[in-house]
DNA sequence: GACATATATGAACGTCCTTTCATATTTAAC
DNA sequence: GTTAAATATGAAAGGACGTTCATATATGTC
């Protein structure tokens, strides 16, 4: 550490904590973070409407943090890898310790 | 993981990823994240108005990230402890690979 | 084709936040 | 006490963002 990373570098952790700091968002990420989810289940399981969840899974989607696969009618979601759940960890150690 | 935190906790956490989550605050954590610094030094090396550097330390300090300390005319920071270069490693290594 | 279910989308509203500008406060030096 | 340097603060502007509501799209079933 100790320098401070080019702009490109920062503007992308930027980026990448923006779109973690959401209340919905971090729900819905921890709701898929087991398995594999359909809309439908995550916002059950989140509990915010319909229309929110798809907002939100769109804006996970267009990070990259999530990656969808489509069955019939329903559309299911998963993490797109484990670094997020990395970022998740070390958030929660810091606010729970 | 696999279990969705209570909201106390997901409220803290999405407090914390929102006061990382902004270019000009990433820049001072990193500034400081070697040795402490005086508000004139960290305004030089981020090259942000002395202004908008006093107010975003405001915002760190709020959020307990950094710790000060007064020497004559001078303000001095640092990070209060080791968790945000844990988080702005784990978001480095993320956008970087 | 008509209908139901699952998901996505667009517009609109209110609110929060970053940044700037001007100014206040504090401390030291003379 | 006046001046200069360092830091903090308040107000204001502007844009970004979360949420809701209404509606569209897509898939399956009858």
């Amino acid at each position: 550490m100790s320098q401070i990373p080019e702009n490109k570098v920062l503007d992308k952790m930027e980026s990448l904590l923006n779109v973690a700091s959401d209340f919905t968002r971090l729900k819905i990420l921890y709701s898929i973070s087991g398995e594999e989810k359909s809309v439908s289940d995550i916002v059950k399981e989140v509990g915010a409407s319909q229309s929110l969840v798809s907002h939100q899974i769109k804006v996970l989607k267009k990070a990259n943090l999530v990656i969808s696969r489509k069955e019939g009618t329903r559309v299911f979601y998963q993490l797109a890898d484990d670094h997020i759940v990395q970022l998740l960890s070390v958030v929660y150690d810091h606010v729970t310790e």
